[in-house]
DNA sequence: ATCTTTTATCGCTGAATGCCGATGAACCAG
DNA sequence: CTGGTTCATCGGCATTCAGCGATAAAAGAT
């Protein structure tokens, strides 16, 4: 398990600190289908320029893949990747952010 | 369960997404007696007001409580937030975020 | 009352962010 | 080849952020 660096860990919060990007990981998550950029875009009340910058943030933070179809760029979620978030907050805290099953903590 | 806001969430998601103020998490987090603001300063390479404009992110967001102590503030974190984000991100994205016992979806 | 310690806040600067319209590249259809 | 679609990128603008030193407030010590 590929553990997760600290700055990587920033980049990932700062990337979803943000309503829009938000929207824009909940809107790929709920799509069966892969979705484009103008899919997202007409999800939302900003301009095309405006979601492919966002979505460039989730991209460089790893949060999200794209692939070319036609003459449409395609975007899904990186569940690796949001499993190995899920576990570094997991692990960040000596498991203090954990609700059910409070890991035992090792001293 | 106090089911988090979005805007709650985003707000979360962005004090977190700064090297300085997770690191100031840590710190707090692994110091057993109350500790304030000089004590995290010394360590950090940073000014004195840098660092309390950092933890002022952190009280805003929630995620840290303060307590005055004689002439110094001293702050802890404030488990039931780390708990309650902990949870509201388990459930972000139809339980993709999950790395063991993947939660059945209820469509 | 005076001094010291600790802290929050102010004012400032440079850098980054968020948003937009416009433009050009890449791709498909005629 | 021409034209339509989709998208990333550019330039520009206003706002926010990150960092600092300086300062004032609050509390303890002398």
């Amino acid at each position: 398990m590929n553990q997760m660096l600290d700055d990587d860990l920033a980049n990932v919060m700062r990337a979803l600190g943000h309503p829009v990007r938000l929207s824009i990981m909940r809107i790929l998550a709920e799509q069966k289908t892969d979705c484009c950029c103008m899919d997202v875009t007409q999800s939302l009340p900003l301009a095309q320029s405006t979601v492919s910058q966002h979505i460039k943030v989730l991209l460089d933070a790893g949060l999200v893949e794209r692939h070319a179809k036609g003459t449409r760029n395609c975007y899904k979620l990186r569940a690796d990747r949001l499993a190995e978030f899920g576990s570094a907050w997991s692990g960040l805290f000596n498991g203090l952010t954990t609700t059910e099953s409070p890991v035992k903590e090792l001293a």
